[in-house]
DNA sequence: ATGGTAGTAGAACTA
């Protein structure tokens, strides 16, 4: 084992975003970095710029939706694209580019894109529940065996009050409704631990701000960028940060990075 | 005020 920096970032497409992607590993020295939101083929992605950083890359993108990757400079094996029982969309019906696994540093990382719900009662929240019920079920498998699991990404769900700006914006809008919280906790309740709250407690604290009516500046956010560790993966957590400076001027994400310093 | 921004696209869809 090693001590390694670990963070996850939802770069909403990485052809727009690559300039500022480089200049970020570079000033935040991480070792591995899920991804998500691409938004580009396999054959679109900038392999080539990521590989002269020094890191090894796994991407799995489909069209111009979703997409996700992992980078890593402490080995990237065993590169799995997509879970079993993943229940898929569209038709004929079939898994979206929504998450990707690998071996980096002794840690089984995965990035994941939840899918977004839109609104209760929408055809995409059950397909968001069951998706998340599902990879649930193969988390809980993959850690069994005490395997150092990381499930990287955005969630797509602001589990308690203080993960959003106002309760009574969000009023029985997606997000952070009862069955998405539930789905969530499941999570919590198969022994995976939100790692990164700890570290950076709430109120006021997020990972996301909508690009309109000035969110970012007027500090209205939310919180669905999460790492959930295995048992093993989280007692070997020193620290953690939102890197909320990331969302400042032209050319951000709408998403900040969110990084865990793991020790031996 | 049913808007606003940013991404993929090259009109509308997604977030």
């Amino acid at each position: 084992m090693i001590d390694v920096r670990i963070a996850t970032w939802n770069v909403n497409s990485i052809r727009s975003r690559i300039d500022r992607v480089e200049a970020w590993l570079a000033r935040s020295d991480v070792d591995v970095l899920a991804m998500q939101e691409t938004k580009a083929r396999d054959a679109q992605f900038p392999y080539a710029r990521l590989h002269d950083l020094g890191y090894e890359v796994a991407h799995h993108g489909l069209n111009q939706w979703n997409g996700v990757a992992i980078l890593s400079r402490v080995g990237l094996d065993d590169v799995r694209v997509g879970f079993d029982g993943d229940p898929g969309w569209g038709e004929p019906l079939a898994a979206e580019a929504r998450s990707i696994g690998a071996t980096c540093g002794g840690i089984r990382m995965w990035s994941v894109y939840v899918p977004n719900g839109r609104a209760i009662g929408d055809p995409h929240m059950a397909y968001k529940l069951d998706w998340l019920a599902r990879l649930r079920e193969q988390a809980s498998a993959w850690a069994a065996d005490g395997t150092p699991v990381a499930l990287c990404g955005d969630w797509n769900i602001a589990p308690q009050d203080d993960d959003v700006w106002s309760m009574e914006y969000y009023l029985d809008k997606s997000h952070v409704s009862p069955p998405e919280r539930a789905a969530f906790n499941a999570f919590l309740d198969a022994g995976f631990v939100d790692v990164v709250r700890p570290h950076a407690p709430g109120p006021g604290v997020y990972t996301y701000w909508d690009y309109q009516r000035l969110a970012f500046q007027k500090r209205r956010g939310m919180r669905i960028d999460f790492v959930l560790g295995s048992p093993s993966f989280a007692a070997r957590v020193a620290g953690a940060a939102i890197d909320r400076e990331e969302r400042k001027g032209a050319g951000a994400s709408d998403h900040a990075p969110v990084v865990v310093e793991l020790t031996d």
